[in-house]
DNA sequence: CAGTATTTTGAAGCAAATTCATAACTTTCA
DNA sequence: TGAAAGTTATGAATTTGCTTCAAAATACTG
């Protein structure tokens, strides 16, 4: 036999009620079983737990010390309890977020400064997702939110629509082909291209319009961060395709313009990937509604 | 179901070993058991504790939170078990002691300091309250040693002899008795007399002196204090009995002085009573080993 | 000292934890 | 991709040990 928290919390109501019997009432259980109890753990802790010579069944030394450990530990316990019970009904729990799409930090920090203020007891964190497979992290729970503009059919697994965007060329304002009202496949083919360090695939440029036109540009240089790529295009070290949430800020800047991709211009579409199971979760729901709101703002610019 | 210590202890195996069926070796019981025990746990937690998606089975939040509760509190449990060790062994425990005797303060106090050194964890105190029921206390375990000359046959019960001492006559020099070598009960007759204040069967000069005489002093008087009382003799306000001990350190004062009473000198012996249970313990026969070397050091002066 | 309240004890019942046997997954490697 | 290895889940049988019941022992009260 163990100790075990039964054992406290009979050590604790013995104290309370001052003797076996109003404890046995308030602990709903026989008197008879706390006295088999009490007796099972004093041979197991081998001291006495209690003085048995006076009526109102006082604690020991050794009683005394169980009890503060009682006292020390059952509040913990209740407290872990309390905790289960936030994160069941959705007050509390883990929002891991992977970005598959680069530039998404841009307007992700706002969205979480945001939410932080409503849902401070969420545990909030980024992974850019370069490093690994952001979607099986999903399904594997290492990560409970991917922003994807690549919705697959996965089990267990739904893409959310958050907003549409449009990739964009952005060039030097200096750069012939700022000259153009809109740009097409073809108008890369002499053309440095400034992208992310990422697959081909996973990149506008590539898959909407390049891989399918068949284009190869001159040249393909990679920069990390947004600020890079500008400024390399402002130097007019080639050009790149950026989402218009990117630009829009520094839309009216001299140093570079934007255009449209095609006549029409192209659309995509980002999607926020949760396991089905936390769809509903208020905090998800409300990042979510945080980051329609988000993009709303950056394309009224 | 209740959340109980062995599922602390399966959580947190769980993790170090990285699977349950590791686990289970660890805590030596069947993988089967730990699966079913951790299924029912998340039934009455309301959580998931593991995120199942994964090979080497990977707490989840909440899993988390459970482990953070386990290493607060198993630690806590062993901390107090290995105090219920100590206290099987004595290396720890309770002496409080009650003095019967009033003027066992001077001598037990030096004891106690001493006492204090070699024996830190031992929770010792003082309760001169309740001199009345010194013995009923120590027989329900609200106290631990009671000091007493007066030892009677209660069962589990020991009175352990600690030293002899003399109750001797106290005077101002200028008394009229200085003059005689040895004070009998009939000199009494006339003196005001200045004892503690108890009743009359536990003084000394009554119980040995003069209730068999059937002597009855001029005039009584009480003071609570050992100081007050030799102050009080000294400005020849009365006469007092004292144990030889608290006189001796002052013997040689010009104030007053001390002689014997009757022509053979009065002897006492002081006791130790304690519950036979606790006699052997060591810290109790350290305390009465340094009981009698203080007295011995006091009677030697 | 009887009467009442409270605790202890032993046997029996019962619920819950464990085991055994086996199925269902996951991952790995060819 | 499929087979093999390793790991976890499940259901029925079993065992453990907690609880209850009934009755005796003990402590307190007037």
């Amino acid at each position: 036999m163990h100790i075990e928290f039964r054992h406290l919390r009979t050590i604790k109501a013995i104290h309370e009620a001052g003797g076996l019997a109003r404890a046995a009432d308030q602990l709903h259980i026989t008197q008879s079983a706390l006295s088999h109890q009490v007796k099972g753990l004093e041979d197991q802790a081998g001291v006495e737990l209690f003085v048995r010579r006076s009526k109102p069944l006082k604690l020991s030394a050794a009683g005394m010390r169980l009890l503060r450990l009682a006292d020390q530990v059952l509040p913990q316990v209740e407290a872990t309890l309390a905790e289960f019970g936030a994160l069941r009904d959705g007050s509390t729990g883990r929002l891991h977020i992977a970005i598959e799409c680069h530039a998404c930090f841009e307007w992700l920090f706002p969205v979480l400064e945001q939410f932080r203020r409503t849902w401070p007891d969420v545990d909030v964190d980024i992974r850019p997702g370069l490093s690994f497979d952001a979607l099986p992290a999903l399904m594997k729970e290492e990560v409970d939110l991917v922003v994807s503009s690549d919705p697959e059919d996965l089990p267990g697994v739904e893409f959310v629509e958050l907003f549409d965007y449009a990739p964009v060329f952005v060039a030097a304002s200096s750069h012939p082909l700022a000259q153009k009202t809109y740009i097409d496949a073809a108008d890369f083919r002499g053309e440095t291209l400034i992208t992310y360090p990422v697959e081909r695939t996973r990149l506008d440029v590539f898959s909407q319009l390049l891989i399918p036109a068949k284009v190869e540009p001159a040249g393909v240089r990679q920069a990390e961060l947004t600020a890079v790529i500008l400024l390399l295009v402002a130097s007019n070290r080639g050009v790149s395709v950026l989402p218009d949430w990117v630009v829009r800020e520094v839309k009216y800047s001299s140093d570079y313009v934007t255009r449209p991709l095609t006549k029409d211009g192209l659309t995509r579409r980002l999607y926020a990937a949760v396991r089905s199971e936390e769809r509903d979760k208020p905090y998800m729901q409300k990042l979510i509604e945080l980051a329609r709101n988000e993009a709303r703002k950056l394309q009224s610019i």
